[in-house]
DNA sequence: CCTTGTCGAAATGTCAACATTTGAACATCA
DNA sequence: TGATGTTCAAATGTTGACATTTCGACAAGG
């Protein structure tokens, strides 16, 4: 559906103008965001395979592209793959919420600092309107799936100004299963995410705005390390009688 | 030439003892190898195109297996490829030196301090006997090749003992990327290379010993920090009149 | 002289057929 | 009965051929 690839919320700025930048990328790509809704709408649950023939013949593509774009998925950590096995949807448990989000907190400790370092008035107000958005979000979106875009956006713009692009390499390799377990806090934990949500992005905001600091990226890490602990224990789904 | 995937270094434990742990790993697994280390080695320069019928003729496997190498190489950010303009070799810039190594720095932090919550004496040894061996190599090792395997093993002990798999995957996100970047360090910063090497080391292990610290994840950080600086400068070779 | 359009070779993107591996059901034997 | 070996289908790994795109050279036009 959405031909850009990262973005679940459109940018309203000035980029984009009407040009439509549409630089082609190859079916694997198209195979790949395909693939990537139906994990995270959960259209195929976790632990399920993805036979390369079907996919082939669903999407009406080569094996060959779909084979591409499995391996793309798998660099985002969505899927997981074993010689001669093929490759099934990613299974969260608790410990790996842990991995995914302690490894966040130390990628975005860098990433904020380093936006903070290289901020202008221009992108200090767009994150500011994400907040706001947020805020107006609160009220309307029920189901909390455009709180959840905002949230990311958010964090993808501080990337973004960060400027560096193995940084946003080793986040776009957590990214997708970041927002796989959101999923859940959507589902299980509306209330306290709701409570917080806006409060910490303009907390963020507020120190981002101050420059670098020690007590920026602490905030930064413990944005991150707070979500982890709320989400761990949410993640255990049928996974005790079922451990296999 | 080296079947075991990152082992610069043969381990020396009671692991892999006799039983030959071949698991298969595809075609694509070893046309990568081959093209790393042909990267890694210099026999191809920075910037050179690699070009898939010459590689799949030169290799004598199908232009599809060394499409998928290329493409695990990309992932380790040795390639770069872009849509019908095939895959060149990346040729590393002051700047790229202060991404990665900051992205590195972030990473380590957090390994060392995980590494250091679930230390075990035999993997404390093992990273000390590490040291040790970077002691010995410092008189005999003239090209300082093994010095650097050794240095290499150390980090990737330390992520090993993280025990973290998302962690593991960002750090071989850029471990190549690093490797092919001290490869110009002991080409020209030998011997301020060599004074740290073992002291800093030994600093760390002293600090992993007593467990997870602040000043533990300070000194790790500091420790990829200050590598960043001696690097950054010394990696700008004909940029300045050739950069495009 | 600079710009623009066409052409063609070289390289990559895509495809469908062939080869290999895996896991499990089934049969066999101690 | 339990362990072991065999067989077979389903899925992936691999390959060579075909389609498409890029980028240079070259010529025509302003």
């Amino acid at each position: 559906m959405c031909a850009l690839h990262f973005c679940d919320v459109a940018r309203d700025d000035g980029s984009n103008n009407g040009v439509r930048r549409v630089r082609r990328r190859g079916l694997a790509h198209e195979v790949a965001d395909h693939i990537r809704e139906s994990i995270l709408t959960g259209r195929v649950a976790p632990g399920e395979p993805l036979r390369e023939v079907d996919l082939a013949s669903s999407l009406d593509v080569s094996r060959g592209s779909v084979r591409e774009g499995l391996a793309m998925l798998e660099r985002e950590g969505l899927v997981r793959s074993e010689w001669h096995r093929g490759a099934r949807v990613i299974d969260l448990g608790p410990q790996d919420v842990n991995e995914v989000y302690m490894v966040r907190a130390a990628l975005e400790r860098l990433a904020t600092v380093s936006a903070a370092a290289n901020m202008t008035p221009t992108r200090l107000a767009d994150l500011d309107s994400l907040v706001q958005a947020m805020g107006r979000a609160l009220e309307d979106d029920a189901d909390g799936l455009t709180l959840l875009a905002l949230d990311l956006a958010f964090h993808d713009r501080v990337y973004e100004a960060a400027d560096n692009s193995r940084l946003t390499d080793s986040w776009h390799g957590v990214r997708s299963q970041v927002r796989l377990i959101q999923l859940v806090r959507i589902e299980r934990d509306q209330a306290h995410y709701r409570d917080l949500l806006v409060a910490e992005h303009h907390d963020l905001v507020r120190l981002i705005s101050r420059g670098p600091s020690e007590e920026l990226a602490r905030a930064a890490e413990e944005h991150v390390d707070a979500a982890r602990r709320v989400l761990a224990p949410l993640v255990d789904h049928g996974r005790s009688d079922a451990p296999r």
